[in-house]
DNA sequence: TTGCCGCGCGGCAATATGCCGCAGTACAAA
DNA sequence: TTTGTACTGCGGCATATTGCCGCGCGGCAA
């Protein structure tokens, strides 16, 4: 719905990076990773990934990305402290945090620390090059790009949450606060429709 | 947790201020702004206060206070506005923004934007307190936990798609695709419940 | 003025949810 | 083996939430 135009006017509008502008991608989900990766690819970024904080540091200190893409939560160290290193380092890089598990504490935190925005998943490519862009903070900017349906996020949200409780119903209910029955309902009605990350 | 102690060597702290470090409050609820303000008084603040962003601005233009509390929602203009304003004026102002319908948009926003910290209502001087003193970003400190309920979620995102559409029901409504009197309802439902994750 | 659009709200039927219970399965400890 | 615990799927039913109508209001531009 809202791809195409934007895809290669990116690349363009940044005279000051190379033709394909360097992206980090940090997150220890291979499948995330992999998906975000191979999309990022297609909108014109040189991308390379890591999969801890730790690994993307070792990257980072070498060649320094010009963009980064950076998972709050991860096995090892916290993508906070990436941020942070990051930014000492290279305060150019522009940086976006993502979290499955997102708080206002989070959120604070990562802007203070350097991040250009803070957004919690699930996010699409759309989302985070729109999140590049705005680097000031607009108070009013209106950059649309969210169709994201009410009941889609809440399928997204159910997913991810289900499968890190490796497909346990009962616990992802009780940690999503809502009722086993309705989980279980919400569940069935949908199995037919997969929708598409890109 | 993070209070008793702090409240009388903050003063101290300020060895580049006046002994009464300069304090401006910004709420349009009265009685709020009144007992914050008294508090904030005995705890060695100059307490000055306004009922407005605009009222405020007018404070600020003659004379910049050191420390600023704003309430982000507040008839007329926005807080965040105001925060703006304020960091373009004096970067040096330490902002804290306040709110009773926190969200991970705005909270980023107030952020980027020059504050020093963002808080959801409800808040005592305490938590001010240690917000101003808590100026550097500690990345180890918030950790967050558990995930976004449904119902939180669905808050974040309505917020966040809302701010993109300067605040306008009807669109949010449609982009949303859900009903426009679903939404009404759930806005004005929402701010009754306890927002603040943590 | 008229037309368009957004807002807020009431009412009512259609749905969805919360909450009970029950039966079946799997697994680990006794 | 038996026992205890936990998860799953499902039915029923009272209650809560939505969807969808309508209304009147105000702002704004033709």
């Amino acid at each position: 719905m809202n791809d195409s135009a934007t895809s290669n006017d990116f690349a363009v509008n940044k005279e000051s990076a190379t033709l394909r502008p360097s992206l980090l991608l940090v997150d220890d989900d291979d499948t995330f990773r992999a998906v975000l990766g191979k999309v990022m690819k297609r909108r014109g970024f040189e991308v390379s990934m890591a999969n801890s904080a730790e690994v993307a540091w070792q990257s980072v200190q070498q060649d320094p990305p010009e963009y980064a893409v950076i998972d709050l939560k991860m096995g090892g160290q916290s993508g906070l402290v990436l941020v942070r290193q990051i930014n000492a380092l290279n305060a150019g890089t522009k940086m976006v945090v993502l979290t499955g598990y997102a708080s206002i504490a989070t959120a604070v935190e990562s802007i203070k620390l350097g991040a250009v925005h803070y957004l919690a998943k699930p996010v699409d490519a759309d989302d985070i090059i729109a999140a590049f862009d705005k680097t000031e903070g607009d108070a009013e900017a209106a950059v649309a790009a969210n169709p994201l349906s009410i009941d889609r996020l809440e399928w997204e949200h159910i997913q991810r949450i289900l499968a890190e409780n490796d497909g346990n119903i009962s616990v992802t209910a009780r940690v999503l606060n809502m009722h086993r029955r309705t989980l279980q309902r919400k569940l069935s009605k949908h199995p037919s429709k997969r929708p598409v990350p890109q």
